[in-house]
DNA sequence: TTCGTAATTGCGAATAATTGCAACTACATT
DNA sequence: AATGTAGTTGCAATTATTCGCAATTACGAA
């Protein structure tokens, strides 16, 4: 089974009902290369290859819903650039640049040892199939 | 020194000029409980105590430069909240419920190996002293 | 296959955040 | 103390995101 059927079945197990429009913003969404991210823009750009009968807000509230179920990872490159990406992604660590805005992609395995103290300490389960870590990157130091 | 003079001190050295506007809201950010953040908007009402002659454009480019100068942190609180901070403020890790929002304050200290690791391997600084990690918390997982 | 209904969507309006630009001002220089 | 100017601000316009609500539709049950 790929991606985009195992999120869709994940939804029908959970009472979601799969309209053409959450379809489409799937499929978008997993069909991306690797290492791809997209904003809710391009999604949207997207979709509308298909049919132009998809509403931008439409696109926002499926977003929302596909991260709340943990289906999807919200990506926040810095205030203002915010993508997304299926969780079968593979796991990412962005290390983003807060002076010049350059995104850094690191090896995420450090952050096992984070995820198994958080649960052992605090019953939270974290996300950290995507990561984002604010700083300055080594150009940017002088 | 105080919190606030040692930032606005820090700015005169990067050339940048102290108006009564950056004052006020250095101020407003600096004057608060320990542990306490707060959203633009709440900065914005506490300055318009003292003066309603500051425009809300005004807080949000002052509190982009004291972030990008590393003297604030932004702190997201899932999406629609962001909340900031002087980074004088004492480590912190908020665990954020993507499910019910409650955010749960947690001990940094295990970021410190993180940290490490970032700047040995990617010469990359991050900064771990007010880091929003997302995921499930011990209530909403049955 | 049809029906009933609760979930979902689209639309327009509301809200939040950002940007361009002309006016203003902090502060170094004289 | 007065001056020049680059940095900063306010305002209005723009853009991004969210919300309320009526219309539509997916899908379980008859």
């Amino acid at each position: 089974m790929n991606d985009i059927d195992q999120i869709i079945e994940t939804l029908r197990g959970k009472q979601f009902r799969i309209t053409p429009q959450r379809e489409l913003i799937i499929r978008a969404l997993a069909d991306v290369d690797e290492d791809d991210h997209l904003t809710a823009e391009e999604i949207h750009k997207r979709v509308q290859v298909h049919t132009s009968a998809v509403n931008i807000a439409t696109v926002y509230r499926t977003l929302d819903m596909l991260v709340e179920e943990g289906l999807v990872s919200r990506i926040d490159l810095g205030g203002d650039k915010e993508v997304f990406a299926t969780v079968h992604h593979g796991m990412h660590m962005h290390l983003v640049c807060r002076q010049c805005g350059h995104v850094l992609d690191a090896d995420a395995q450090i952050l096992r040892d984070v995820g198994q103290y958080l649960f052992s300490e605090y019953e939270f389960v974290a996300d950290l199939e995507h990561i984002s870590l604010f700083g300055i990157c080594a150009n940017c130091q002088q």
